[in-house]
DNA sequence: CGCCAGCTTGACTAAAGTCAATCGGCGTGG
DNA sequence: CCACGCCGATTGACTTTAGTCAAGCTGGCG
């Protein structure tokens, strides 16, 4: 994946067909780059917002807070991700925006939204569709969290991440992840703690589940990690036929 | 609140003006009614679903499970509520509808939702932000499941759910509730058993925060419990403007 | 080489879950 | 009208899971 080419195209093509001119819209998207180190923030809660920022390269993501320090991440954004929908609706952020590696973002103005919706309605479509498995994946989330034990959670998201990665690189066979979050972050994302991350770590690997070479993880039980998780793939298709006029539409 | 007027346009003329256009595409939404007794299921995870539903009367709830009977509730739906955005998505219910007490919901055709986008842009832009907005709700269910203690909990669900009861009734000065859920369903929404839902209540009573009779519940100390639970009313006003054309777009 | 952030491990604590007994209100049937 | 049964709430005793604290380890990097 080389800065020439779009990770937007790239991650919609996968699932609709891009006429010329929505390519030329998109493309807009990635017209402006911003570089990241490692853990700088994007935005912060309750600061102004007028962009949307598509992912170009590396990994961030979305947290929210109390005010005691404690953390926790909604959502973990990759290479194609579109970010800031749910702020659409408010005028100050209601979470924060952190780089967790070495990443690359295009920030573009919330109007293209509008005028997406008036110029190229299939792309329209695919975003506003995005959005809505984004709430189905949060049902996921909100499942892991609230009736979920440690291994199972830790189990999900290695699959979560896995089946991203296998879009993104267009091959599924992939069983390799790296995985650049501390396990304190882990922690923030899985609401557990770093210590007890780590003991579920070491649990998968005692079960033979996964393999760690530092940051790299092996998924060598795929189909044993899948039924300890409750895994289903959320990522695999997605349906905008009920959104596109079709001739018989009164 | 009767039967003949319509609990969609009285949550929407909260957020917009409604003109007589959009009053007459709103009235279609509930042109059929279906009336629900207790504990009863709307859809199951993995049908087909076709419809969208908008609540009438009474209360209904979301969840998800995992096949050995574990339950998390993902949402409580209340009158003037539209229920489905998420499973537009895809072909098969992820999650199950389901409810409460006493109910009358009106289901539509999902393809009215797109002849709001061609007919009804205020609409659709409303109803896609409240799509965005409950969004920013499930960040902070995520950060209540994953972060935060029982009783803090528990203090969050009550103010969630009384705020919108000011919205529905117009009264801003309500302090009391009337919960139609047994606390093994109030555990599965908040990630607890019942029995530790029954704690946490008592603590919250001891606290002298509420005092309960019954299934009526008073939240006595309001801004005490909105510090205990971090709570952010998120039910105040929404922002639709930037999807709405103005003179100026280019 | 040595520092430091992050990981691991052990011992202990706290929070929430489990199990079981009891209570109490309500609806039903005798 | 009363007794019974049932469902849900409560409470206590105990277990399990995850959190806390602290010490030691490791590996990358200046």
């Amino acid at each position: 994946m080389t800065d020439a080419s779009s990770c937007l195209i790239n991650a919609f093509s996968y699932y609709i067909d891009i006429t010329d001119e929505e390519r030329v819209f998109l493309t807009e998207l990635e017209r402006d780059e911003v570089a990241l180190g490692r853990n700088q923030h994007v935005y912060r809660r309750d600061q102004d917002l007028t962009c949307l920022y598509v992912v170009k390269r590396g990994w961030l993501f979305s947290y929210v807070d109390l005010d005691d320090g404690r953390r926790q991440i909604v959502k973990i954004h990759h290479p194609g991700d579109v970010i800031g929908f749910p702020d659409l609706a408010t005028p100050k952020a209601t979470s924060n925006l952190q780089s967790a590696a070495e990443a690359v973002i295009c920030p573009f103005p919330r109007k293209l939204i509008r005028r997406s919706f008036a110029r190229c309605p299939n792309v329209a479509a695919l975003l506003f569709t995005l959005s809505m498995r984004d709430q189905i994946i949060m049902y996921d989330t909100i499942r892991l969290l609230g009736r979920m034990a440690a291994r199972e959670r830790l189990a999900f998201m290695l699959l979560d991440l896995l089946a991203r990665l296998r879009i993104a690189k267009g091959d599924m066979s992939v069983l390799r992840i790296r995985l650049p979050m501390t396990q304190t972050e882990i922690g923030d994302y899985l609401g557990l703690t770093n210590v007890h991350v780590s003991r579920a770590f070491r649990m998968l690997e005692e079960a033979a589940l996964i393999e760690r070479m530092g940051q790299d993880i092996r998924l060598c039980e795929e189909e044993a990690l899948a039924r300890l998780a409750h895994f289903e793939n959320r990522y695999h298709e997605i349906d905008t036929d009920w959104m596109l006029e079709t001739a018989h539409d009164p």
